[in-house]
DNA sequence: TCATTCAGTTGCAATTTGCTACCAATCAGA
DNA sequence: TCTGATTGGTAGCAAATTGCAACTGAATGA
């Protein structure tokens, strides 16, 4: 299971940025990998634990993550074990999280059944992210659409 | 390749709400199939031809989106073609879909390449999505945290 | 020093994915 | 109404991905 740190990605759909996140995160584990990386996993173990993934597949998701600059490395000096950590553009996923962690709060969960939660320095819930127009109208689905090239 | 309709997901953590979201849909085609629904896919060639699927996995995740209330297939008066659309569960996927999008749009093109882009009604650019606290702070992964069991 | 944990690697089996046919039902046109 | 094209799949098989268990060599810790 090899991987080439310089390896441009051949991607699904080009001109599309949701297919290029999917083509970077959208398999079975990165972005829980992602997720756990904010909730403060550090080490590999940390990572394996949390999510119960295959190690060699942690191992390979890992070097992909970092290949793609969402995570690093970090000090490692020699001698010392490695952690990784979120790169900035790895911690710009955030508003991705928090999305797929509202709707799987809206819609994977019967009425009553515990789940953990996202809360602030306050203790307070985070809100719903909603998308709006600039004029404050709430955007959907239906009232949207893509603009082709750009 | 058989899908039993009935069938309950073994969750990958069942008390993650993202760890849930990414079992129903965190695989590499199903956010695509969604996205172009809501770019106004309705059948099966449009989903085929707009995501280059297989067309043996496209008809498997049909089913299983389907099966998990994102999609339904619509009308089917017998005799005439079944179209597919888009559930309210799976309609309420828009900020998850805009979140990837704008995600991509920072991250994963080089400076000047093009890509297409969402727009309202007005043809104005959907505004970036950013997770807030009540009082209006912005919040991210560093200022909030994961409160176990609810 | 010596046992334990960490961070992987290796080999193999099971599962998933991606072709390339193939097919019956539907639709469009002459 | 016949005829050909398109639609919405299936079937079979090969390739790629994933998962599991065992192994390794450093790093840590008592």
């Amino acid at each position: 299971m090899t991987y080439d740190m310089a390896a441009s990605i051949a991607w699904t759909d080009p001109s599309c940025p949701v297919a290029r996140t999917t083509d970077l995160v959208g398999d079975r584990w990165s972005l829980l990998v992602i997720r756990d990386a904010m909730d403060g996993a550090r080490s590999f173990t940390d990572f394996q634990r949390r999510t119960g993934i295959a190690r060699n597949i942690l191992t390979d998701r890992l070097r992909k993550l970092t290949a793609h600059g969402l995570i690093a490395q970090v000090d490692a000096q020699s001698g010392k074990r490695k952690l990784y950590e979120l790169t900035d553009a790895g911690k710009d996923l955030f508003p991705v999280i928090v999305s797929l962690r509202q709707w799987g709060e809206r819609h994977a969960f019967a009425a009553g059944e515990d789940h953990s939660v996202l809360v602030g320095d306050n203790y307070a819930r985070v809100p719903e992210l909603v998308p709006m127009s600039a004029d404050g109208t709430p955007l959907t689905s239906e009232n949207t659409r893509v603009r082709r090239a750009h």
